[in-house]
DNA sequence: GCGAGATACTTCGAAGTCAAACTATCTCGA
DNA sequence: TCGAGATAGTTTGACTTCGAAGTATCTCGC
């Protein structure tokens, strides 16, 4: 083989070369399973990259953009402690503290003493915050739907249904070793 | 509702209560696709996840399995460039120096000069890389296959040509803004 | 009441990635 | 042959996240 057989290459290329020089190395294992990861794992970050140069436009991160919509969806009035928002959010507390402090500079959100609970806080949207959110969720819904947009709805039934499966195996798996799921990195 | 409904939640849980609560606040968006998308990242967040810790026990992690994994199946003598590996990897250059330095002081690639380029460098995967690649795909593509055993095939075949098609559709909107698709975050 | 242990959140330090700057080398036209 | 511009790889600095330690406050049995 020649060694610039790299052109930009499509990530379904991508995958099919890699899938193809693995099996030609070991013909002993089976890669279509890994086949079909590698293009989820595509796909996430793919997915990720469209939305990072909208939400900037807006002057917030995709993981701020979490945490925002977890406010805004719970209702205009909302207010969430940050323990609760890092549990939804799939973030730990540390980490959390660090979006809240952007956001509040943003002044897209607000911190307040829980007055039931004088270690807590609760965290609120504001009427900003809340702009910001609206706008954002319509910009990721309208990516979401570009990549749908069409296709067989009875492909996309199964599609779902198989996709909900190998959701809830992952979730056995993974909390065999470890009771709560966390960052991948 | 309450605000302790969030125990520890499975995913396809947390991914019906987001879309739920979404759909009720903005009931002029559709999240279907949300619905969809958001399963796709929890379900790539998860599978790296459930790598990582047998990973750990080679030694690795899952991004230097990613440079070693290139290397393996590349073929036993395959020498690669820094470049090229950065490309397949979808990493950055600078990202990748600081993987092969680990991989090199841990004795599983070797970097030596170029012969026929004065700037280039040439990495090769030691016997030892090899042994601990091969052991680390059989774990990865276990772990796969752990995903999908025994699904119904017609609806699996569903599944990745929609997937196929999905990525497709990922690439596009991406590349529209930007010629090279990388990093999320 | 009181004190031990649990809980809420923050801060600090370590790790990993990217962008930009830097060094060295190559390519190619004049 | 020379030199301008391209290319290969590393280094540096900014940023983000996590884990662990730290502070403050609550809960509950005595």
């Amino acid at each position: 083989m020649g060694d610039d057989f790299w052109e930009p290459a499509s990530m379904n290329a991508t995958v099919d070369e890699t899938v193809a020089t693995w099996a030609a190395e070991r013909p002993d294992l089976d890669f279509a399973s890994m086949d079909t990861m590698l293009r989820i794992a595509l796909l996430t970050r793919a997915n990720s990259s469209a939305s990072r140069e909208p939400l900037a436009l807006l002057g917030i991160t995709l993981a701020e953009f979490d945490v925002l919509a977890t406010l805004r969806r719970h209702g205009t009035r909302a207010v969430l402690s940050p323990t609760l928002i890092a549990r939804v959010a799939m973030v730990k507390p540390s980490g959390l503290s660090h979006r809240l402090g952007k956001l509040e500079s943003a002044g897209l959100i607000e911190r307040v003493a829980d007055p039931d609970d004088g270690r807590g806080l609760l965290v609120r949207i504001t009427a900003k915050g809340r702009r910001v959110a609206d706008q954002a969720v319509r910009i990721i819904v309208e990516g979401h739907d570009a990549l749908f947009d069409g296709l067989d709805p009875g492909e996309l039934a199964v599609f779902r249904s198989v996709l909900a499966e190998v959701l809830t195996r992952a979730e056995r798996v993974v909390g065999a070793d470890e009771p709560t799921l966390q960052g991948d990195k």
